[in-house]
DNA sequence: ACCTGAACACCGTTCAAGT
DNA sequence: ACCTGAACACCGTTCAAGT
């Protein structure tokens, strides 16, 4: 007789997919009180569970951090494409615009960059899809590359060389950026990443100096 | 009677400067189990004094936190002059030593450069030391770009565009290293950091290579 | 001034138990 | 399988109180 209330209407299992409805309270808690105010129990408390149901889902808090994680790096990695994209087909353009499109992620969700890098994870390749998410941005970087080296843009070098100077230059902005080191400019972030890739691009030597 | 051994041996006040011990304690707990473990009751009990005892001169964990990254700022800006020393007078190569001593600083103090840039402080403003302490870190950087700039060995923009580049890149490279996105090469940051800084210096464009 | 102990409102995690 | 409630050992912070 009561059974049948509850199997219309309220289910015992309130969103179907807790797993996916933590990671939504979890990205939720991030954007509005930052990285700080995650909290297993917040997240439960927001999902409508218990503060232990998260357990079924997750090993530990740990592993909410790493699903959080990874979900930000596929955003980033859509975030990259997309800047790309206005830069139609010149490879170069392409090449700075992945590095812009980095920085203005970070800056536009400091918190859940915050997360995706300083969650200190005892061993990454503890959570081997957050790797591969990782992976797939860096990915997105050594293509503009190689596509400026066909097109004889770039000098031709190891790409990891240059894939990781670039993505040194970008984290480092980002970080910097999100991190307050660079208050006054906090509004300029387009601005700076434009700067700083340019300079790299360039490079920093006055012109007819080699060493004597 | 009883004041009297008090007043020879034991003090009440323990260390004469709880304050100097805190911050001790503090870099302890954090070279030993990570910015995690840093808390307010484990500085206190490590320094011998009650958990309520470091309220006296942190009005809260974010100063104590603050007063352990103006340490570190410190350290810093002594490591990089150390490792400028070793370049003698050549511009260019202290100007890449400073770099490269940065990033062997943060390796070699992870959880401290962690503090130092992690540490979410609400406003750094608050914390004039720090802030002071960072920007003489930050000054030795310009400084060597500037001598690079008078021996006409690097071009004459903006130190500031140069200097944030540069600075940008070596964070970069340091935090990547520090949240072991690099596990592979982590024995090998002194290479990177010398293989980055080389590689903004020359540049990244091929050499024949200008817009159409 | 400097320090303490009790107290409050939180955590993450474990465990026995319920459906 | 999935969820709960009590419990444990922690936090940061406040407050009345002691010397």
């Amino acid at each position: 007789l009561e059974t049948s209330v509850s199997t219309s209407s309220a289910r015992p299992y309130h969103h179907g997919d807790l797993r996916r409805a933590l990671i939504d309270s979890s990205l939720e808690i991030i954007a509005t009180a930052g990285a700080r105010a995650l909290t297993l129990r917040e997240a439960a408390r927001r999902a409508g569970v218990s503060h232990t149901a998260p357990y079924r889902h997750f090993s530990r808090k740990e592993a909410l951090l790493a699903a959080v994680a990874e979900e930000g790096f596929r955003d980033l990695t859509a975030a990259m494409l997309e800047r790309m994209d206005k830069a139609a087909d010149d490879p170069l353009r392409r090449y700075q615009e992945s590095g812009i499109g980095y920085v203005l992620f970070a800056v536009g969700h400091p918190a859940h960059f915050r997360v995706m890098f300083g969650s200190d994870l005892a061993d990454l390749a503890a959570y081997p899809d957050l790797q591969e998410a990782g992976w797939a941005s860096y990915r997105v970087l050594t293509d503009a590359i190689e596509a400026c080296q066909r097109a004889g843009l770039v000098r031709a070098v190891a790409v990891q060389d240059l894939a990781l100077t670039s993505w040194s230059l970008v984290h480092g902005l980002a970080m910097l950026l999100v991190d307050r080191q660079l208050e006054p400019w906090a509004a300029e972030a387009e601005n700076l990443a434009r700067l700083v890739t340019a300079t790299l691009h360039r490079g920093v030597l006055a012109t007819n100096a080699e060493t004597p």
